[in-house]
DNA sequence: AATTTCTATTTGTATGAGTATATTGGAAGG
DNA sequence: CCTTCCAATATACTCATACAAATAGAAATT
């Protein structure tokens, strides 16, 4: 009986990090090591039995974390040589469970810089889209998140979550499913964005008139009001993360 | 020895559609098999046990298939509550393996049409920071991608390869890791592209006369050039799909 | 030196037993 | 009659073990 519980809290261990299934706890646990550069593209992992053991799970549920990551482009495994990291050029790094993990832990603000250049690659056009296409159900969405950030602030979780939703309800608005799916992309820039300037306790210019001003232009379906509106807001965020003064973006 | 040989060939059945590991397999059939509408968002999967047993495969297999199914956002599986298929707005469009999927069988024509857009709003300002920050290493490999593309031409399968390596090329020089991501999914549209002038019969126009151009600007740094060069490459590949034609673009 | 064959190692697949968890229906309480 | 709570139950999850397949690397052969 001793050694029953003893198993137990060894499993309840090896899943702590968010009441995960264990394969996803593993996953997340490997997942992040890579992203911190624990393992480096090349390096060959332990073998599977190895592995399970120092893990203290079971085979099973080992090789389905190495499936979770082998389908997000981290790692490859063959018989007889092993399972090892792949290039990062192979990582599918807008992979929405990938940019959770990162932000989890310390950013790469090398990451975080190209993620915001690609927020200004999309956000405009996306925003053009959206005032063409834009049914008045998808305006509601973003009537009620503006109200919310409004309301809450982004000090707030719910304040965030609503500016999120805000950037999700654009990208949404396009009728595009490709450009729809980068939306976690975009949410995770704009997560950064507020943390970054929390952490500085830069106390926050306001950024509700930016978004309102983007807002106005989709809801009067403008499409060259929307394209500007959203680059200035772009512009405004940026300048708002230390990132844009420390690292005075390259060039 | 005579049921052995039977389970040997039924597993060879199993994983054929190419030589992959019946895990592999299993997540391609279902996933293609998602992807065509046969599940639909909302639908309930089968027990594992049924499941496996139908396919001829052991549960192992077959739960490794839907682990990589659901790191991809296809699918969603809770004990009692089973395994579902997820709203399409959930799933990962742009995983590299996934747009295979889709390549592989008869395309949505409405994707592709977003995926167009998509290369529209990314590839000119990916040329642009191209001519920014290209190495002359990554210059070199534009090149040799342009010089296969002349040699072989279009008609031949590395002369497409030549063509996705050129575009691919151009993301990379990017020094954007966000935007290298949208590699396949560039090149998937890429793909398409020639795919669809092939099967209309309709000869092709020498597309190498745009892609110069491009090149040349990428070579002499020339930002301006570079985004305008590529916007009037993509406005002829469009005009060269069929898609363009029998469906005139919405909006 | 190049080619082929062998073999040892590693992942891949199968099976069965047992656990954990969330849903659902029903009982207790309002 | 409606709401809240609880327990029964179906389902995925985890584990342990055994065996099969594949392949990288060594060894033998030409």
């Amino acid at each position: 009986m001793g050694s029953e519980r003893k198993d137990v809290t060894e499993r309840k261990f090896a899943a702590e990090e968010g009441s995960l299934r264990i394969h996803q706890a593993i996953a997340r646990q490997l997942g992040t090591a890579i992203l911190m550069g624990v393992h480096k593209p090349g390096d060959l992992f332990e073998g599977e039995i190895e592995a399970s053991e120092r893990l203290h799970v079971s085979r099973t549920a080992y090789r389905e974390a190495v499936r979770i990551l082998i389908a997000k482009g981290m790692l490859e495994s063959r018989p007889k040589a092993g399972t090892r990291v792949l290039p990062r050029s192979r990582w599918n790094v807008l992979d929405p469970e990938m940019l959770a993990w990162m932000f989890a832990g310390e950013p790469d603000r090398d990451f975080i810089r190209d993620l915001f250049e690609l927020r200004g690659v999309i956000e405009p056009a996306a925003a053009e889209f959206a005032a063409r296409r834009r049914t008045d159900d998808q305006l509601a969405v973003m009537t009620r998140a503006l109200e919310d950030m409004e309301k809450c602030g982004l000090s707030t979780p719910e304040g965030r979550a609503a500016d999120q939703r805000f950037h999700h309800a654009i990208l949404a608005a396009t009728h595009n499913d490709a450009l729809a799916a980068l939306a976690s992309s975009v949410g995770a820039a704009v997560s950064w964005t507020t943390t970054f300037k929390h952490r500085k306790k830069l106390l926050p210019r306001d950024p509700l008139p930016d978004h309102k001003a983007v807002y106005h232009a989709i809801a009067a379906r403008d499409t060259a009001a929307a394209r500007s509106t959203m680059v200035e807001l772009l512009r405004l965020a940026l300048a708002d993360m230390d990132i844009a003064l420390s690292e005075p973006l390259r060039d």
